[in-house]
DNA sequence: TATTGTTATACTCTATAACTATA
DNA sequence: TATAGTTATAGAGTATAACAATA
């Protein structure tokens, strides 16, 4: 790893294969970044416009557009915060837990049917890398 | 690598590092597609507008306004093809090739920094795991 | 006629600035 | 006054449709 070659070779493979699965949604009719608030609101519950514009590092005003869309599709909903009048609390809806679930299902699926075109060493190896992987994205 | 867990670890973990890549912009001027073309004509040389748009997977008239800002912002120059006067040829510029280099070397420093958190161990684990990486993000 | 590149136009996502309602 | 959200407007980047030049 002293090189500088091996480095810079595996960041643009990782950013290749993430622009891939990325790219596996339930369908196409919600960005990224509208993709991206529905799975932070699955997971981590219901968020205010301005905790979300910072999570996702966007402007509020960029913020409220995305949440517009989401929703106009019907996969979240707005309402009133019990503290503050000024707040506005962003929720998922059924259709949009649904949505992110048959996504995620849709990208496992994606990635499972790549990683059964390689060797058994090659599954070995890889697997023996996940912590490493996983350790370097959370540092 | 039977189980479903793995992949789907793995999976969010690769994802999650290409974000964290991916926020890593430094002081950028340019735009994540010119800076992709302009990486690819450093690479692998003079390409045409054709080209260039079936290459990046985007449509000739987007691919005309990319090449019209590079160009701008003096980092390619548009050419006749000797064989074909429809076709225009876009090579790289000294001013180009330079800004590729240092962009780069900007957006690898931050991945080798978190490179040398990792053991001799894990780095040796990786640096196996490199070429498979490769492998599935190409295929 | 078919192909290559370009122009015209529109839509999405992002931003900054200004406005409304509430604290 | 300050804060949370919204609206107005503008700047990139992408797309489709139509056009010019060349094969």
């Amino acid at each position: 790893m002293s090189e500088e070659v091996i480095p810079h070779e595996l960041r643009l493979a990782i950013m290749r294969l993430a622009r891939r699965l990325r790219a596996q949604k339930a369908d196409d009719t919600i960005s990224d970044s509208q993709m991206s608030v529905l799975a932070k609101l699955h997971h981590e519950g219901a968020h205010t416009i301005g905790q979300l514009s910072e999570g996702e590092k966007v402007t509020p005003p960029s913020m409220n557009r995305t949440v517009n869309s989401l929703e106009t599709a019907g996969y979240v909903a707005r309402g009133a915060a019990p503290d503050d009048g000024r707040k506005v609390v962003v929720t998922i809806t059924a259709a949009g837990t649904e949505f992110v679930q048959q996504t995620q299902s849709r990208r496992d699926a994606w990635f499972v049917s790549r990683l059964e075109q390689l060797t058994p060493d090659q599954r070995t190896t890889l697997d023996a890398a996940a912590s490493v992987i996983r350790e370097l994205a959370d540092s």
